[in-house]
DNA sequence: AGCACGCCGACT
DNA sequence: GTCGGCGTGCTC
């Protein structure tokens, strides 16, 4: 039988089928076959009778490890983001299939005989082996799977070892727990009548669900009932949550109450432990898989429930290589198990809100905090105020006086920096005037390299400003202060308080985060300082003051989703004050202190936001009622980008001949120079839901035929930034 | 992705 | 005269 086969080489030039002989198997096996001078893995898509091409090579049937659902999931998701077949591929097989050719040796661990010394297994072997001499000093200190050593010597060095007795044999296949977990028995709660409404909604249930509910809610306890209802009716499940909050605490709760039958597939897990915890799931042995967004993609049948928990993470849309959004993944996935999808978060996405709010998805509603204690209280400090009375610094008098207070009660407190979006745009400190793009609506980067302000939306230029426009001052400049900045002006006026700092530069080192969270969490530091790391999910009982500067940075961003991503941030970080028992307190600092943002962040109203936002949105034409499509094109050669993007362009403008025009910020070439040798080009559009679903296929076209000869080229919506 | 084949520059 | 640069094309 004549199997067509996807190659496991990731390149544009192979990204077809090539044809083999073989016995027959099922779709998605997987397979050993030469291709070309190599020994690679293969994977089976299609079957036939018979092939055009004459001399075939053989396929050598491994396993079967996608199903049939998954393989119509890799079809959508190859088909609407425009990816490689094996790139989407290698999302559902763990990377240890990958390496082994031959699954009869993957158990199979070679160690030196230890018996013997080195010296005297090395005589044994000879001079006339090199390459077993080598494989064996590979494996002197640790040892190694068979598989891999095949990989990397050869079989017939390998197989040499084996026959000559210098090693010991072993099947291992003991589970490697995966980290240590503290298993957490909580006592069942009883349900109040929202949770258990929206249990009963989607236990019998199809179709998305929209789970909103405040920090505190009880979101967590939905989503196990309805698990807990799917296990019983014989189904599986599938719940997603952003990398960040895969804690220890987290998997220990669902370990405590769903046990054995929960598989956890976390990116600290090594490559073995990976494929344990893949395998559990792929025979039924386990029937929960909870993880961050690759989790989507488990080898499980008969699921009966998809969750996404904090559904409007960005960690949910992954930015390279295949890049998907894994929300539209999970409910063509729940879609084709017939299973409904629940979306839970306390600030949801405007897109997804919106489809609750017109009926396309289903709206569960938890209104209130089940813990004893209301939310914090939000202060708002207007910054050009302070900067009036005299205050040039960082914090506010307000800040600093409340820091003073919750020290003296030895409390502990967290600042947010928030630095999203800092580096470029152009602020009076007088009056908190921003520069913006009079077209767009948006704010402009600052490039400093041709001294000039530009809108990245639609490429239009603007002179620098020396001052301010609305008010004159000239005291308009870049903002940016860094977590160094915030530390040193604390200890000016706390000298003796412990303050420790988290952004990139401190957790980039090994053990990074756990070597700031453990003392602050043992109260051997007051205050932390840190970027947007700082704002998810760590709950620190004793913190009860969270400061928030520069609340508004995040705003001038050229992006038309600033607003929301500070309403998000700040729902999230007064989310970190007065935990437990005591009684928090949130103050922030703003240059804006009137924008609807804070007014409604003020009062944790989503609702009112969510109104203020999607109509504004609307009437600039921004998604959810268009989409933007981005072109990116990059290469090591100027010419050679220009060249592919100027062809894109044309083409794109022959397309709106075609179908009329599109809602542009101007499809234009912006030409963004980048670091590591790169030089980036781009075609912007933005197009109208309907017109988007009528042409993005061409649109992709365009990019397959206009690749650049030295670079690469790719179609992006609704990317994450425009940088 | 690799590997082979093939056509132009500076070297023993 | 040749060694070797990497552009182009192919792998079932």
């Amino acid at each position: 039988m004549v199997l067509e086969v996807i190659v496991d080489l990731s390149n544009d030039s192979i990204d077809r089928t090539f044809d083999y002989e073989g016995d027959d198997c099922p779709l998605g096996s997987r397979v050993a076959v030469d291709f070309g001078s190599k020994h690679l893995i293969g994977f089976v898509i299609g079957k036939k009778e018979t092939s055009s091409y004459k001399n075939l090579k053989k396929a050598k049937y491994l396993d079967s490890p996608v199903n049939d659902e998954q393989l119509q999931l890799m079809d959508f998701m190859r088909k609407s983001y425009n990816l490689r077949y094996i790139d989407v591929l290698r999302l559902f097989i763990p990377s240890k299939l990958r390496e082994e050719r031959n699954p009869e040796y993957a158990q199979l661990f070679l160690e030196i005989d230890k018996s013997r010394t080195f010296d005297e297994l090395i005589g044994v072997i000879g001079t006339r082996s090199p390459k077993q001499a080598e494989c064996l000093e590979y494996i002197r200190e640790k040892g190694q799977f068979m598989s891999l050593l095949i990989n990397l010597f050869g079989a017939s060095a390998v197989g040499g070892l084996r026959k000559k007795g210098v090693v010991k044999e072993s099947l291992v296949h003991e589970r490697s727990t995966p980290m240590e977990l503290c298993i957490n028995k909580k006592e069942r709660v009883v349900l109040t009548e929202p949770q258990k409404h929206a249990v009963d909604a989607v236990t019998d249930g199809d179709g998305v669900y929209l789970l909103h509910g405040v920090t505190g809610s009880g979101k967590t306890e939905v989503y196990q009932n309805v698990i807990e209802n799917m296990l019983s009716k014989g189904k599986t499940a599938i719940m997603l949550v952003p990398e960040i909050s895969l804690t220890p605490q987290v998997l220990g709760i669902f370990r405590g109450r769903f046990g054995d039958s929960v598989a956890i597939l976390h990116s600290n897990l090594n490559a073995s432990e990976k494929y344990d915890e893949w395998k559990r799931l792929k025979t039924g042995q386990a029937k929960i898989a909870i993880g961050p967004r690759s989790a989507i993609f488990a080898p499980l049948r008969n699921i009966g429930v998809i969750i996404i928990d904090e559904e409007h993470d960005t960690s949910y849309i992954s930015d390279n290589n295949p890049r998907y959004d894994t929300r539209t993944v999970a409910e063509y996935r729940a879609k084709l198990a017939g299973a409904p999808l629940i979306l839970g978060s306390a600030t949801p996405d405007m897109e997804t809100f919106q489809k609750a709010d017109s009926g396309k998805y289903h709206l569960l509603t938890l209104p209130n905090r089940v813990a004893k204690h209301e939310l914090s209280e939000m202060e708002i400090v207007d910054m050009t105020e302070e900067f009036r009375m005299g205050n040039r610094g960082i914090i506010s008098d307000a800040l600093k006086t409340a820091l003073t207070e919750t020290l003296n009660k030895k409390e502990q407190a967290m600042i947010l920096l928030n630095r999203r979006g800092f580096a470029s745009f152009l602020r009076c400190n007088k009056c908190g005037y921003i520069a913006k793009c009079e077209d767009c609506d948006v704010s402009l980067t600052y490039h400093k390299d041709v001294n000039e302000l530009k809108c990245h939306y639609c490429g239009r230029r603007y002179h620098m400003l020396s001052k301010c426009p609305s008010c004159g001052s000239t005291s308009i400049k870049q903002g940016r202060v860094g977590t160094e900045k915030v530390v040193e002006e604390i200890k000016s006026f706390l000298p003796e308080a412990r303050v420790l700092r988290m952004d990139n530069d401190t957790t980039r080192v090994k053990d990074g985060y756990s070597k700031i969270l453990t003392p602050f969490s043992n109260q051997e530091v007051d205050i932390l300082v840190g970027t947007q790391m700082i704002a998810k999910g760590h709950d620190f009982p004793n913190v009860t003051l969270v400061g928030i500067l520069e609340a508004d940075a995040a705003l001038y961003f050229s992006d038309y989703r600033s607003s929301e991503r500070t309403f998000q941030l700040i729902t999230q970080v007064a989310g970190r004050a007065g935990r437990a028992e005591k009684e928090g307190r949130v103050i922030l600092q703003t240059y804006n202190p009137n924008h609807y943002v804070f007014r409604f962040g003020k009062s944790y109203d989503y609702i009112g936001f969510y109104k203020k936002e999607i109509n504004a949105r609307m009437v600039t034409k921004f998604p959810p009622f268009t989409k933007i499509v981005r072109i990116s094109v990059n290469s090591v050669d100027e010419q050679d980008c220009l060249d592919s993007t100027k062809v894109c362009y044309q083409a794109v403008r022959e397309l709106e001949k075609e179908y009329g025009k599109f809602v542009y910020l101007g499809a234009q070439k912006s030409p963004i120079t980048r670091m590591n040798g790169l030089i980036r080009y781009q075609v912007l559009m933005r197009l109208v839901p309907d017109m988007y679903y009528q042409i993005i296929d061409k649109i992709y076209k365009i990019v397959d035929s206009n690749k650049p000869k030295k670079g690469n080229i790719f179609v992006e919506t609704n990317p994450q930034s425009l940088t």
